[in-house]
DNA sequence: TATGAATGAGCCTTCATTCAT
DNA sequence: CATGAATGAAGGCTCATTCAT
């Protein structure tokens, strides 16, 4: 009966395994070995379920991109204060959520590697940027009907908050051993003190 | 096969071979050998000038950007205008000599390969982005001395403009696979007017 | 190709041909390909069960002469005569065991090619010089203390051991295409009456 | 005329440059470049002279290889002393006329490499073992004939004087690092003791 | 003659994938 | 289903040799 149970979870562990060590290390520098080895399974027990290495790497994103925009939404559809805390929330909690786990890495190898794997960004591109894209979008409009924020040009300043995300998981996934910015001299920025500056001048720049 | 006799166009052939490889593919997946038969020669060649693969990126890396600071620099000190123009003239400019170049590629290279070869971030780090960042942190000081921008945490604020830099460079050498940010319907957005209204949010939420 | 699964012999035909192919070629001119060849693998096989060629080369050593220190020290430990018909047994032995066998071919190498890898020298002189001298001194002493043997310097009379038997090792893979020493007119001279000669005079010199 | 000079005296710069290139670093392991940098020349102007690497090793070794056996035989006829002298001083002028030379390499050189190039070995065998051998020869045989030695076996008995010298040869340019033999606890032996050892254990070994 | 830029065959090592058990 | 031994196609780099100048 265990290793029934075992049989079914499989798939998932290797899953598991794979995401992070992809996260670790990107698609090139995956050992096919190592994942196996992390899931407690034999490398030729892996391409049972995987037929190769990319199919494995796809089925890792595809995994782990679902949508958790249903939510994110409903938050925003019931918050109720000013559309500068909101902002401010949404950076955070995103920080919280994505940003500071392995979701982000996942992220981080779509942005690297997507080159190589065209039907992966498309992929990546329909679940993950067009639905953020929108909330974000929603925000900011929120922002300028209730009068809070300028009437700026929406579709160009969304990428005012998607930059530093995007900046701040590729810099942790890559200059930062670590997982944070350095400043100038090279000491480590704090995350969230991070944001919250870069949120800070971000709604001084949007406001009226 | 043909033996022809060009030291000193050789290094630059081969530059700029192993730039086009180099951001085609990758660091890791770039072969040496293709990028000798790009610049027309054979690959005991391309070792005559170059000691190892590191070594040539760390040239292309010299030639296409870490050598062009002393002129910014010059640039920056002989510079008279009101320092929001000197951020909107850093930043179309870094677009037409850098974003918009293969130059560009290297930085995408380095955010997405960093973690797997040590050598070549911090190779980065010493030569692009801690000059860099000294560069874009006198541009701010400067605002803020003369009164033109609040008094804010530099080391912080730096990456307000780096952010924006940074995510075109990876969308468009990712996502994009022509050169652009798409708008949240799917439309591209022209360059220009991308850089300019994040240099118009971030001015804003900078000055006084 | 056909693939043949036999793990537990895999490296025991592997170090047998490694130990042809180093002896008749030098560790630099020996090719891991024709190694795995002669062991009737494919050269990926080979580095499954040894991670170098140097690593390769050591368990060579060690298989084929350090391992046998432990059993020569208990046949000294449990030896009864004379000294001197210790030394012509050990000398006599040594032909049999190292000396006329492909194992002298390892000495030899290293001898010759010792100097280019440092790697293969040291590990040499720990797992085979060290227990070796070791051993002659054990024997040496023993003659002095049992009053056999002179009082001489102990360091230095191994050597008058230790130089016939590298001599004729050096001779059999060099000169000697076949396998011994020639005398002055050419004719071959056989290798026991060799040893033994070397022998007796050399316990003449040794005796009180 | 400077430069014709040079023209006749190139082949010989090659020459010397080559045996000492040849003698630190082995054959396979020498680079021909090398060769030509230390001899102040091209690699082209080589090839000009020697055919290949191989052609240039032949030529060394034929260079380096004559006859300092007239001169030794005569310094053998002039002898008046007891034998056992002529034995220790023989020994010695050996040591500091070819062991703790450059020439010693070339003896390395053909017992390391010979295997590899038969018509090598044989030219040392006729222009090096068998006039050495046939003088020592005539040492034993005078130390017979005067009573001061046993009636041994003069063509296994030579090798008692051979050895001892191929030996410190062979060490000093494999595990040597430095120029002597390293007593069993790690310690350098000085040269001439390390030769006075051999030679007095010898002597006693053959005295009547 | 002399040069040195250019060549290309060859080597050690890695790793995704296969397949006999 | 699971295993893991075996494969073989690359890839970075070296270096003796060639040849246009």
């Amino acid at each position: 009966m265990r290793r029934e149970r075992r049989k079914d979870a499989r798939p998932g562990e290797l899953l598991e395994a794979a995401l992070g060590v992809f996260v670790e290390k990107g698609f090139a520098a995956t050992r096919v070995e190592e994942v196996a080895r992390r899931a407690g399974v034999s490398k030729g027990t892996l391409f049972l379920y995987f037929p190769s290495k990319l199919d494995l790497f796809k089925a890792v994103v595809r995994e782990n991109i679902a949508g958790r925009f249903d939510e994110w939404n409903a938050e925003f559809e019931s918050f109720t204060g000013p559309t500068a805390d909101m902002v401010r929330y949404c950076m955070q909690q995103w920080w919280e959520r994505i940003g500071n786990t392995p979701a982000s890495g996942i992220t981080k190898l779509v942005m690297s590697e997507g080159t190589q794997f065209p039907d992966l960004a498309e992929f990546y591109r329909q679940e993950v940027i067009i639905p953020g894209n929108h909330l974000i979008r929603k925000i900011l409009q929120r922002g300028i009907d209730r009068g809070e924020f300028r009437a700026l040009n929406v579709d160009l300043a969304i990428y005012s908050i998607i930059a530093p995300m995007i900046f701040i998981i590729m810099w942790k996934h890559s200059m930062g051993s670590c997982c944070a910015v350095h400043s100038a001299d090279g000491g480590p920025i704090e995350p969230h003190t991070f944001i919250a500056s870069q949120a800070e001048i971000l709604l001084k720049g949007l406001e009226k």
